[in-house]
DNA sequence: ATATGACCAATATCGTTAATTTGGTCATAT
DNA sequence: ATATGACCAAATTAACGATATTGGTCATAT
């Protein structure tokens, strides 16, 4: 149970750092395992002393960057004594989007990036799909964080249609026509407040500890995940 | 000034439903000059008595759905006695892409649907995109229909991530996942009319008649380009 | 006058083969 | 033990002439 990591876990991020850069700049289908290697400064062989495959080194990538950007809108929220608003979460949870060019990718579902990977049956884009976000807005609902006569289905698909456009309206307009990023995440972040938060103001602490309860199985989740690496 | 439609008019428009029917069905690409001819019941030649080229044809069609667009949610504004609140007029304009396949491609930029046409240089398509939608958010402030302290260009830039995600949701999450379109049109309304509107409530009429005055060039253009027609 | 469809140049698609690249392996070196 | 990169079968891409299709025209028929 040492902290540090070892040699090994070392060069795997280096790998997976490596291929996240490719990926997102040049896409799955062109990146080469070889120009991963490359990146990576290692071997071609040494890829697959981590990853079975190809696919599996994507969906490896793939899980750590869904963990570090929740981590990392977990960290906002908890960062900011208003961070646990129905709002203030869900604009932790976009504002968390920015930097990674990958995740924004993955939000966007963008076939230039993602590539012939998600033609793949069963693949890990199309699995695991199912709606979490239902679930947080009823569980925000039950303390008392959103309106008691808000739909959760509704708001979810409120939630989903506002961040998948949120990072894809650069294919509908003009770069010089789109606000700012920071300022359209505030403009959304008030309408939501000011739509489904309700009367009196929500209590950030009780959003807080949703959030907890929330982010618990996936940092477990992220345990395991390093886990089996060592079994490989 | 004849009301009734000449001949040549009527065949015109067989054309263009003709064109309607298969470019949203097959593709702008896919769809030949030969097929449009064959499914309006008239030669091909006929069809270079109306229009320039296939594009022009394109154009025209572009310009012809649009105006019917834009006539349907105003009949819908104007036909609810609340139909002139900011919340209710959005939703007119949602409302108003149900059934038209073809506007809805063009409202989430299908390049299944557009195809080649929309990498041409100067198309119709970029270019007429100056955000006519700030213009109407700012003229429904001036009249109280919305909050003053809201941003117009905020508050369009979120219309058009709404406008384009309600019709492109579908790329994203499976079809059982989407809620009902009127489901989501209602959410919709309900969390702008809260979010945007001011506290007492707007004033129907008021915002009514800002669309009259939006429509009016609309519906002028609409005879100019009838004239244009029969120039040729 | 008006409409037609055979006709044409330009472009796109197809069929085929050759050449290259790719994901993945494994004998070898360290 | 561990890492490497030459190596391989499978798949992708390039090349390219043959074929078919397309947008657009215009002599002809009505």
């Amino acid at each position: 149970m040492d902290t540090q990591p070892t040699e090994n876990e070392e060069r795997r991020e280096r790998i997976l750092d490596a291929a996240e850069s490719l990926i997102t700049h040049y896409g799955y289908d062109k990146t080469t395992v070889s120009d991963i290697a490359r990146e990576a400064g290692v071997s071609k062989g040494a890829i697959y002393l981590h990853f079975d495959s190809k696919d599996a080194l994507f969906e490896a990538l793939l899980m750590r960057e869904t963990i570090a950007y929740s981590l990392r809108w977990g960290e906002l929220i908890e960062a900011d004594p208003q961070g646990g608003t129905f709002a203030g979460i869900y604009k932790s949870i976009l504002y968390a989007l920015q930097g990674s060019d990958f995740m924004m990718a993955i939000f966007k579902q963008d076939t230039r990036v993602i590539g012939s990977y998600i033609r793949k049956p069963d693949n890990a884009l199309t699995r695991g799909r199912t709606s979490l976000r239902g679930a947080f807005v009823e569980a925000m609902q039950a303390v008392g964080a959103v309106r008691q006569d808000a739909n959760p289905v509704l708001v979810a698909h409120i939630m989903d249609m506002l961040s998948f456009a949120l990072v894809s309206m650069d294919e509908v307009k003009p770069t010089d026509e789109i606000p700012p990023f920071e300022d359209t995440i505030e403009a959304i972040g008030d309408m939501m407040g000011r739509a489904f938060e309700p009367e009196g103001g929500a209590d950030s602490d009780a959003g807080k500890a949703v959030i907890r309860q929330m982010l618990k199985p996936i940092v477990e989740q992220m345990k395991n995940q390093t886990d089996e690496t060592e079994e490989q």
